[in-house]
DNA sequence: GCCGTTTTCGGCCCGACTGTTTTCAGTCG
């Protein structure tokens, strides 16, 4: 993100949990974190807009966008200061534990003189917190417990961690009862808790979940929450005839369903997750999929991955949503490594483990010699390669397609030579080094990489490693603007620990008409099966067949690399 | 604080569960 904008969405959203704990009005809160989170949306510098611009951006008014501007001029604004001199800026911290509130906090502080997590421990390990009116043994308890987790928490789980902790909890339940819903439902990146639908009788969950559960963190006849794998798992149970309803909420996100409830408040219906009431007659609809919501309403249905509240809404109106790729139109994995370098899989195994997933292609990429610690190939290693797939394309019903994963040298040049990446069907060049470069070098560096001829796939853009390294500090914007003038495809990595681009940037390149090429980064046969989570992310960013080099045929992508 | 073919003032999604409560506030999703 632009580090201006990155800076006023920080002071919009501290100002708003400020507000919170001084017990403001919870609409003006939701004003400044909406505010916050659409200028983290925002795909250009706030520096390039004027204040007619920023004005017209959605949830910021007349105040709102005046703050910004002072921000601007000054980094930061009045009334943020104002209000920072009388409330300890450390109280922000303990909105992080669970069951701790901004009301609790403002008491704890008022009535103890509590600022940080540190008091907050120790009045109540020394029982001094149950002196408080409201405060029982309980709630002391439910502090310390609520510490000891925020403090052995980690980041948002990978695909991959969630996947597990899915596996289970649903192995108590029987196939076909039950739906995981939320950001894992979304197919967002990374995903902070799961959540289920399950259609079976709360009485006979239950028991089978609290054998299962590390904790449970509070069990009802309509929801249920437990700890599993050290993971919050939040279950709500639901008659079949409303099932819809139930996984329709459940799904999110929280933006789509508030603005979803208040287009239907409009029109005279309550929705909620049991069904629609007409306010009207009082009639009650209810709806045993969630297809049948999208109809009642007169919407296109949406997308669990689309529904953000980020335009999709009026686009169902107006049945006008794009067709989102499926998996069904990918004929073959653009980012693959073979025993050559440091995969598992010898060239023979990976064109057969590529027709078994039905592929027409694969794109070995090997490393490039300077990258060391991957076994990269020689310029002389590389043309035996091609010669030997050469051969083994000759019986094989998926072919390979003769590449490499060049690195990016430091001045933006590549780590092979011409001579022989012209010779190669497709080139992905990515950056495996010189992270710390400062932002304008490294773009410049990446947009050297992007004008190159023989580049036609930038790797995993960003760098990042999701929960254990940042992407390096890069000009996202131009980054773009580069692969679409140049037309360089960006690729869209699919390893779950990974997932660069990341649905934001997919979007804003997809709109610049920059084509989008997803590869696994497969090392053996199974992480081929990554596909499916890079497509998740091209889903989110409401990519259509149409946008990709994956969907187009060996001809049209030979066509596209020359 | 934002926003507007029901409103420039008065709305702002809706419901579940817990604790310490005698009817509800706080927190969460």
């Amino acid at each position: 993100m632009d580090e201006t904008n990155r800076r006023v969405a920080e002071l919009l959203h501290f100002m708003g949990q400020l507000l919170e704990i001084r017990g403001e009005d919870t609409f003006k809160v939701r004003a400044y974190h909406r505010a916050a989170e659409q200028i983290t949306r925002l795909n250009r510098s706030l520096r390039s807009m004027n204040g007619e611009e920023i004005r017209q951006i959605e949830g910021i008014g007349e105040r709102i966008a005046q703050k910004i501007q002072e921000i601007l001029d000054k980094g930061t604004f009045q009334e943020l200061e104002t209000i920072r001199a009388g409330i300890p800026a450390t109280l922000i911290e303990l909105l992080n534990l669970e069951g701790v509130g901004p009301k609790t906090i403002a008491r704890l502080w008022r009535a103890m003189g509590i600022q940080s997590l540190e008091d907050l421990e120790r009045a109540a390990r020394g029982h001094r917190i149950r002196a408080i009116k409201g405060f029982g043994e309980r709630k002391e308890q439910e502090i310390l417990h609520a510490i000891d987790l925020y403090r052995r928490q980690g980041s948002r789980m990978t695909r991959l961690q969630a996947d597990q902790v899915v596996q289970c909890v649903t192995a108590v339940l029987p196939l076909g009862t039950y739906d995981v819903a939320g950001s894992y439902r979304r197919g967002k990146s990374t995903i902070g808790d799961i959540d289920i639908v399950v259609a079976l009788s709360p009485s006979s969950v239950n028991p089978r979940l609290r054998e299962i559960a590390q904790e449970v963190i509070d069990e009802g006849d309509r929801r249920t929450s437990i700890r599993c794998e050290g993971q919050r798992v939040d279950m709500r149970f639901t008659k079949e005839n409303e099932y819809g309803s139930m996984l329709l909420y459940l799904t999110g996100s929280k933006e789509f369903n508030i603005r979803l409830r208040e287009i239907a408040l409009s029109r005279g219906l309550k929705l909620n997750e049991y069904g629609i009431e007409d306010r009207r007659d009082g009639k009650l609809h209810t709806f045993p999929r969630e297809e049948e919501i999208f109809t009642f309403l007169g919407m296109e249905y949406i997308p669990p991955e689309i529904r953000e509240d980020q335009g999709e809404i009026s686009l169902a109106f107006q049945h006008s949503l794009p067709q989102l790729v499926s998996q069904t139109e990918i004929k073959g994995d653009l980012h693959t490594h073979s025993s050559w370098s440091d995969g598992h899989l010898t060239l023979e195994e990976l064109a057969n483990a590529g027709a078994a997933a039905g592929y027409l292609y694969l794109l070995c990429s090997d490393h490039s010699a300077s990258l060391g610690i991957a076994h990269g190939l020689t310029e002389e290693k590389l043309r035996d390669q091609m010669g030997e797939i050469e051969w083994i394309n000759r019986n094989s019903p998926c072919q390979i397609l003769t590449g490499t994963e060049v690195d990016i040298l430091t001045d933006g040049t590549l780590g092979l030579s011409g001579s022989v990446l012209k010779d190669l069907d497709l080139v992905v060049a990515s950056i495996h080094s010189g992270f710390k470069q400062e932002r304008d070098a490294i773009t410049r560096r990446m947009i050297t990489a992007i004008t190159n001829d023989h580049v036609d796939i930038i790797g995993h853009p960003t760098g990042r490693l999701l929960g254990e390294r940042e992407s390096y500090d890069i000009d996202m914007i131009r980054v773009i603007d580069a692969a679409a003038d140049a037309r360089t495809a960006l690729e869209i990595n699919a390893s779950p620990h990974r997932l660069d681009l990341d649905d934001l940037h997919v979007r804003e390149a997809r709109n610049k008409g920059v084509k989008l090429a997803i590869g696994t980064d497969a090392h053996d046969e199974k992480e081929l099966s990554y596909i499916k989570y890079g497509i998740m992310i091209a889903r989110r960013g409401w990519c259509e067949a149409r946008d990709f080099l994956n969907t187009m045929d060996e001809d049209a992508l030979r066509k596209f690399a020359s």
